[in-house]
RNA sequence: GGUCGGGUAGCUCAGUUGGUAGAGCAGCGGACUGAAAAUCCGCGUGCCGAGGGUUCAAGUCCCCCUCCGACCA
């Protein structure tokens, strides 16, 4: 192993093995784990979200329970967060394992990704902001008219946070209505017209992104400018990066297995004890998979097996997205683990042994 | 044993008066820079149960076999 090769990314699909190994890597090295999963910060969601339990964990965790699931949380502000706590194991001489399965999150922690473009528009950070602007798309017919973007810069905290979310919130908000009032098309259509170059990079139908184009513009950037350098995978710390692959059937039933798995340790109880926290609608509940499907359940609208037989569902998709953005990335070394899946299903192999296969698989690449 | 209905994609099924097939779901592939477990895009993957016949041409009509279901004995 590189000796000035400090932060480790563990990566891959959802389910494939990647806590255990981070968990048992970072004991081995002496190091910390730094979660990257966009779920995983927030309290109260362990069971859906597999966290190991911290009975089970062998070192200190990061990025994990940072805010409860009502706060809007950020790949920029994860960015901050995760920067911070790896150049403090850093500074102190103790590798940085990240783990995670978010592929947005894994590059905003460990890549050359800025955030800071437009700043003004979402100023945690308390730089000033250029304020007296309004929106562009104010400008046309029937738009809403956006508030000017406040001028005085904001500490870093949580207070600052909220404001700053809030105040992003209202204009997507916005822009979500116009969207909705305008339709897709006639949406998209306005910003190629204000914006061709961003648009040129997005799908009509993809109006999450539109919105996001429009919000760009807002704070005098574009959505284009900061796409460019996506391809360069150009990571900010020296970085060992390891993949865990497993062929797709194998996965799938151990994906089932684990599903199972969290039902019967009381996923539905901790959904119902979110709802009971006033978290019902909070958008961490609403994409969480695991959440999403299971809420319906507790209102009776629908069944409990349907429900298990989607999550199940959903979460092969999921996998199969994670498999389509890492594979991408030419830095990744990968280790494959179906043996071991293979072997853990048919009751063959406990956890342990399966988690010391693993650790020498990626020793061996390291 | 008899009558009827049905065997078409991984699943549920559609298929006009005969012109070698198409929907939904599943699946596969892809995109992705402040919502990313989100959002979006693309792709039909087929010995049409087996065999024979009629026809220029059969998923479609005829015969026979077989399997499934319902009903009658």
């Amino acid at each position: 192993m590189d000796e000035r090769k400090k932060v480790i990314a563990i990566v891959g699909a959802t389910g494939t093995g990647k806590s255990a190994l981070a968990d048992a890597l970072a004991a081995e090295l002496g190091g910390e784990l730094v979660s990257a999963d966009s779920i995983q910060i927030y309290k109260g969601m362990d069971i859906g979200t597999a966290k190991t339990p911290v009975a089970e964990r062998s070192v200190s965790y990061h990025c994990m329970d940072l805010v409860d699931p009502d706060f809007a949380y950020t790949a920029a502000l994860y960015q901050r967060e995760a920067r911070r706590v790896i150049d403090g194991l850093l500074d102190s001489g103790k590798p940085a394992v990240v783990c995670g399965g978010t592929g947005l999150y894994v590059r905003a922690a460990l890549d050359d990704f800025r955030f800071d473009e437009n700043r003004e528009l979402y100023k945690e950070r308390g730089r000033e902001g250029i304020g007296g602007e309004t929106a562009d798309v104010a400008s046309v017919e029937a738009a809403p008219v956006l508030s000017p973007l406040e001028k005085e810069s904001h500490p870093i905290s949580t207070s600052s946070l909220s404001m700053a979310k809030r105040r992003s919130d209202d204009l997507r908000q916005q822009l979500n209505a116009q969207a909705e009032k305008l339709g897709s098309e006639a949406f998209y259509a306005l910003l190629a017209e204000r914006d061709p170059e961003s648009a040129a990079l997005i799908h009509p139908n993809n109006v999450r992104r539109v919105v996001r184009a429009f919000e760009f513009l807002q704070a005098g950037s574009s959505y284009a400018k900061q796409h460019t350098g996506f391809e360069s995978f150009k990571a900010v710390y020296p970085t060992h990066f390891i993949g865990i692959s497993v062929e797709h059937e194998v996965l799938y039933e151990s994906i089932e297995r684990r599903v199972d798995a969290m039902m019967a340790a009381g996923l539905l109880d901790e959904v119902e004890s979110l709802i009971d926290a006033g978290h019902k609608d909070a958008p961490a509940i609403r994409q969480g998979i695991g959440y999403k499907e299971l809420i319906p359940v507790l209102d009776g609208s629908r069944s409990l097996d349907e429900a298990v037989a989607e999550i199940k569902q959903s979460t092969r998709r999921y996998a199969k997205r994670q498999r389509t953005w890492f594979k991408r990335d030419p830095r990744i070394v990968w280790i494959d683990a179906t043996d071991e899946h293979r072997m853990r299903l048919a009751g063959e192999m406990d956890g342990g042994t399966f988690t010391r296969e693993l650790l020498d698989k990626a020793f061996g690449v390291l």
